[in-house]
DNA sequence: CTAAAATATTGGTAATAATCAGACATGGTT
DNA sequence: AACCATGTCTGATTATTACCAATATTTTAG
């Protein structure tokens, strides 16, 4: 059971926070017919809140400061879009790990939105987001960082080489001039070795503010990466000297 | 049979937990006819607590700090009480679990406060507050439960076996007419019963209103335990037939 | 590039369910 | 009895949504 409303604010809020909505997922999400979807949307529409097209509808600008819904951060949206491409990558009911920081954590909020992955974390925001989604969530055990707000130590180790997933993703917090991402302390550097040694796929999650950082410890070599996912914002000389040794996909 | 009021209260106390409420469930669950229910919502509207809409209603935004509160408070703060009196319990530097629950919830509230101990926990609740805490905290590791925000399943049910702690809290959803607490859910309840095995002294928390009510999992006998920790506003006469089986705190 | 196929949209209708107003029943009170 | 508060019953009205058929758009294949 569901009400009218109830329904067309929870679409509202899925399209801040996801940018774009589709008919047919909508449909499917809230059982319902195409036809109720597409009245949702042009009363939406009729309100100023989205713009429709084929297929679905997107945000109209300026529509996210209404007082009616949550407000998001500018430095977010950044993050936001590095996040969105990283959704492209993700096979249907696919597992995976996400990692610990800002651009992981807007994967999450986007994965609000989804259904049917496994999702591990050692990251207690990343588990308060998809808390409440459609999908499986695991938290790793293990001793709480305050700084980090993160698992680690020998429980979360173990617990992390128990698993083979398809996919993780990792932020970062810089790696100028290294050879491979960097983490500010060890015991994160090892959660995310082992986090790496156990999946197929190792994504890097890093704004190009990550470029010009790096903290003291390495958590891996560039050829143990899959792919950084990135911001075209980027210094392209930069991105070019880094595509000498890894995947970059830039967005 | 019921008041009006009284169900009206119970009605915006399920809106403000909830945030919506459905005509048809409002009216089975209080066993009226739907008008009864109209006129209750339209009368709550009219004091400025809830929008109606087809099929309900929905809380009105700004209105959740007004209606009474006053009782969510006023129950917030008997269970802050348990808490308060389980806090005297804690020898300086001890090590603890911490189980699931509101009234354990209010429990790690106050040890924000303290300082030097080592708290275990499945709750995710316990875990945010207690993570900027100056105590050491731990997270058991597994799958994420929706409903009580807590993990469980082999992977916890491991990480507890591996440690001894000297107390441990739990909730629990009620002993009316059984020979211990209760959990609404098989897996929390051996969640429940590998902590109670490994923790020297055994605490539960339960204001009065648990004595009236239970569920279907039972936890553990009441020998079990070193003693229940409650409010002097329970039965005389229930609390004197439970201290022949275990101690009771009274607060 | 164009025609055909597949998919999405639109508007109208019908069925189901929810609402509303007001009459009516009940049960306790003065 | 008369009164008041509360809840129920009834029939007319309205809201919501599924279904259908006619168009429009996008994608695909030749």
């Amino acid at each position: 059971m569901q009400l009218m409303n109830e329904r067309r604010e929870l679409i509202l809020e899925e399209l801040i926070t996801v940018g774009t909505v589709y008919v047919s997922e909508l449909a499917r999400k809230y059982q319902v017919t195409y036809e109720t979807i597409r009245k949702d949307l042009s009363d939406l529409e009729k309100k100023g809140y989205l713009v429709k097209c084929h297929g679905g509808a997107t945000l109209k600008q300026g529509a996210i400061e209404h007082p009616f819904q949550i407000r998001e951060k500018e430095n977010a949206s950044l993050k936001k879009s590095i996040a969105q491409k990283a959704l492209t990558l993700l096979p249907d009911n696919c597992s995976m790990i996400i990692g610990t920081g800002s651009t992981t954590l807007e994967l999450a909020k986007l994965l609000m939105y989804r259904s049917g992955f496994k999702i591990f974390t050692d990251s207690l925001p990343v588990a308060n987001t998809l808390i409440s989604s459609e999908n499986q969530v695991f938290l790793f055990g293990g001793e709480l960082r305050n700084k980090s707000s993160s698992v680690y130590g020998g429980w979360a180790l173990s617990m992390i080489n128990e698993i083979q997933v398809d996919l993780c993703f990792l932020g970062t917090d810089g790696f100028s001039n290294l050879t491979g991402p960097s983490s500010p302390s060890s015991s994160d550097a090892y959660i995310d070795k082992a986090i790496i040694a156990h999946a197929e796929k190792k994504y890097i999650l890093g704004d190009y503010t990550k470029f010009n950082r790096k903290s003291l410890y390495k958590i891996c070599d560039w050829r143990d990466i899959t792919a950084l996912i990135t911001n075209n914002l980027a210094d392209q000389a930069q991105v070019a000297k880094l595509e000498a040794k890894t995947k970059v996909i830039l967005c």
